[in-house]
DNA sequence: GCCAACGTTGGC
DNA sequence: GCCAACGTTGGC
């Protein structure tokens, strides 16, 4: 069963023109430990929407899909990574992602405030005032409505 | 630029 | 183990 995400961006650090032109991408440097148990539950074929945050206006702009599971984050173990986990070794990695592949760039992205005409929070947690959670579940009924929002702009 | 929300740190 | 102080996220 596929289950469906909302994983964050900043797109100044990562887009999704990025992952457009990169096709695949670790989903690297979560350091939250709800972000990553939430990461440890995706499985291949998995949906996410890819949301553009800190930018005007905040907006789910697209698809990927989970490619690999499981992936030890590789900016654990790197001293010159501001992600570096001194605590994680290759034999006890603290820090699992998964392997993102693009799907889809919405021709129109479906803005938070569109997103807040439709949705409740305790619906969609992206909604939700003050929600800093990098990485969040959606349930599938919610997931449906928001493809056939992007089908509509 | 402000500030609400909330996770993390560190003193005790 | 508590909790105040601090730092970060991210919408507005």
């Amino acid at each position: 069963m596929t289950h469906y995400w909302l994983i964050k961006s900043e797109p100044t650090d990562y887009s999704i023109d990025d992952l457009q032109q990169d096709e695949t991408a670790i989903w690297d440097g979560v350091r939250n430990y709800q972000a990553r148990n939430f990461l440890r539950q995706m499985q291949p074929t998995d949906l996410a929407f890819f949301y553009h945050s800190n930018v005007k206006p905040p907006a789910i702009v697209g698809l990927a899909r989970v490619l690999e599971s499981n992936v030890n984050d590789p900016t654990q173990f790197d001293p010159n990574s501001k992600y570096y986990d001194p605590k994680a070794t290759p034999d006890n990695p603290r820090w699992q992602t998964v392997n993102f592949a693009f799907v889809e760039k919405f021709e129109t992205p479906i803005s938070l405030t569109q997103l807040k005409e439709r949705f409740n929070p305790e619906d969609l947690q992206v909604v939700k005032r003050g929600n800093r959670l990098s990485v969040m579940p959606v349930n599938t009924n919610i997931a449906q409505q928001i493809l056939e929002m992007a089908k509509q702009p």
